[in-house]
RNA sequence: GCGCCCGUAGCUCAAUUGGAUAGAGCACCGGCCUUCUAAGCCGGCGGUAACAGGUUCGAGUCCUGUCGGGCGCGCCA
């Protein structure tokens, strides 16, 4: 099937080959201009080249045109402004992407662009001592809709979580239960400096003593019992949020595989590493860090850092050249640190890996109030409640429509309160009209696509209509672009655009009109339309409704 | 003090990665339901892009400085 924009792009580099030589390998990119006005597609390759070809801008725009092929695809070609040349598609050339939409489907917007190529989302990483809050919540969204994102450019995909289940936050879990274990059975002694306070922690008690027993001696019974509940909890949250992982890693089996030990080994075959005051160090300075860090304490522990580079050298080992990392942006020091270690194995990893997105915390407000988020205090708000509250699909479009590292303020009292305003709604809505449509013209949803696939679109020319092809030829480069930034909010601001032009078009024309080929092609469009709905949906991993 | 990130309409946020007249949603004002879902549409109001310089054909976007906010700066994770 014919893409306009990729011919047409071809066609105006061969120009410039042909006017400027010296500039042959420009890459001639056509954009989308912001104003209809200015046509379907505009290039400034002349603003661009001018100097270089030492040619005033405006009159090599008109050498480039003229020096571009007779092509059907095109209306007219001008050049405006200071030298942007701007082309206006013909109108079959426009309304060729409903069939494209039709004739794709799901598909439509994907691309391969990266078969064969594997990449891993590690999110979450939740240590297991508490259940998941709405920042890990903006966490799974964020993570979950990169790795589908990603998928859509032909990258096998790999949602990773890296269980932190051991070390010292683990055994003040158990400890913390155990207190609490004992004021239920009336021995109040004191609770732990810096122990968990979260009710969860009482509810964990009263279980281990329902189901356990009453003896509390054995804190490694009760650091399993609530290190495996927890678990549960938070696998149990990540379900009701729509979210799977292919693979959990646990920090305990980098210590019982050797590959802590074999890490540290070739840190000090390296020669980066000496000793002070009793601790093992390794001179991460010497690839950007702001400070050497410790890997074994002088008690002989190791610090989290030694297991977290052995963790990483795995994804490099299991064959993962491209990993993402999702992170709150509290953890952006672990970046350089990480990176350190693992230039200073030696290995050949690049030294940009892995990526990383980091996130900005969410600010939770109830009550016109900031709850502050604490699992020491025990105050915070789960992704749980949010879902019970708003709805699976209201909480997800709104923890990823806003970009990563954009500090993000989630009002639960709107939420609950409004959440018919949601912006979700607003494009389920237009999904669940085009429905409706159907419905009233007696053809069921699931057979349109097939129905419509041959329609002649020759009628789609309302300024309504051409608005929303332009839309429509868009989705594939919106895609492409989101997942090369690891941006999904861009596909909520792209879905909001659409469903506003649907919108209109409804209100500005009808579709069940008598002439016959003018109704079959509004229908068609509408189909399309919903196709790229459902398909921008799924990436988030929103549902699309027939009806609202 | 040092490092990273951020600063755009009253509020919450965008902007095709340096392009043309900076756009949406809330909120506010005024229109549109005997007609395919009014959870909608149309119009209006609202901007010294934190501030000051610089780079160039062209800057919200890049560079420098100042101010303001967030996060980090442990032999915690």
């Amino acid at each position: 099937m014919t893409d306009p924009k990729t011919e047409l792009e071809t066609a105006l580099a061969q120009a410039v080959a042909a006017v400027v030589p010296a500039a042959a390998d420009t890459p001639v990119v056509l954009e989308r201009p912001k104003q209809a006005a200015h046509g379907d597609y505009a290039s400034n390759v002349a603003l661009a080249l001018a100097k270089r070809a030492q040619r005033n801008p405006r009159e090599l725009a008109l050498a480039l045109v003229a020096a571009l092929p007779p092509s059907d695809l095109v209306a007219r070609v001008d050049i405006a402004g200071a030298g942007f040349i701007n082309i206006t598609l013909a109108p079959a050339a426009r309304q060729s992407i409903v069939a494209r939409v039709l004739g794709e489907r799901e598909a439509f917007g994907k691309s391969n662009a990266h078969a064969g190529e594997r990449v891993m989302v590690e999110f979450v990483s939740a240590n297991p001592t508490g259940p998941l809050h709405v920042g890990h919540g903006r966490q799974a969204a964020l993570g979950d809709a990169i790795g589908s994102l990603l998928a859509t450019q032909g990258y096998a995909v790999t949602r990773e979580y890296y269980y932190n289940d051991g070390g010292q936050q683990i055994q003040n879990l158990a400890v913390s239960v155990r207190a609490r274990a004992k004021e239920l059975l009336g021995e109040h002694g004191a609770f732990p400096e810096d122990g968990y306070r979260g009710e969860y922690i009482r509810e964990l008690a009263q279980r281990y003593l329902a189901e356990v027993g009453h003896d509390l001696s054995d804190v490694e019974s009760i650091r399993h019992f609530a290190v495996a509940e927890l678990r549960l909890e938070q696998d149990r949250d990540l379900m009701a949020f729509g979210v799977k992982f292919d693979h959990y890693y646990l920090e305990s089996s980098l210590y019982t595989d050797g590959r802590v030990d074999a890490a540290v080994a070739r840190l000090v075959a390296s020669g980066k590493t000496y000793e002070h005051e009793g601790a093992l160090w390794l001179r991460t300075t010497d690839y950007g860090d702001d400070k050497d860090r410790v890997m074994r304490k002088s008690d002989g522990a190791y610090t989290y850092f030694v297991p977290d580079v052995a963790y990483h050298v795995t994804k490099w080992e299991r064959g993962f050249l491209k990993v993402i990392n999702v992170q709150g942006s509290d953890h952006h020091s672990t970046v350089t640190r990480v990176r350190a270690g693992l230039q200073a194995m030696e290995m050949g990893i690049p030294r940009e890996y892995p990526d990383y997105v980091l996130h900005k915390m969410v600010t939770v407000m109830r009550g016109g109030e900031e709850v502050k988020i604490s699992k020491r205090a025990g105050s915070y708000v789960t992704i749980r409640e949010l879902v019970d509250e708003a709805g699976r699909d209201a909480v997800r479009y709104f923890l990823v429509s806003r970009k990563a590292d954009s500090e993000f303020v989630f009002d639960v009292d709107l939420a609950r309160s409004q959440s018919e305003e949601n912006p979700v709604y607003y494009v389920q809505y237009a999904y669940a009209r085009m429905c409706s449509v159907l419905r009233q013209a007696d053809i069921a949803p699931a057979l349109a696509v097939e129905q419509f696939s041959t329609a002649d679109l020759s009628p789609l020319t309302s300024p309504y209509e051409e608005a929303l092809l332009r839309r429509l030829a868009d989705f594939p480069a919106e895609l492409a672009a989101a997942a090369r930034d690891a941006a999904p909010h861009q596909i909520t601001v792209y879905l909001k655009d659409l469903a506003q032009e649907f919108h209109s078009y409804y209100n500005a024309e009808r579709f069940l009109v008598e002439d016959d080929d003018v109704r079959r092609a509004r229908l068609a469009l509408a189909v399309a339309v919903g196709q790229v709905i459902r398909n921008g949906l799924a990436v988030l991993s929103i549902s699309a409704p027939e009806q609202m």
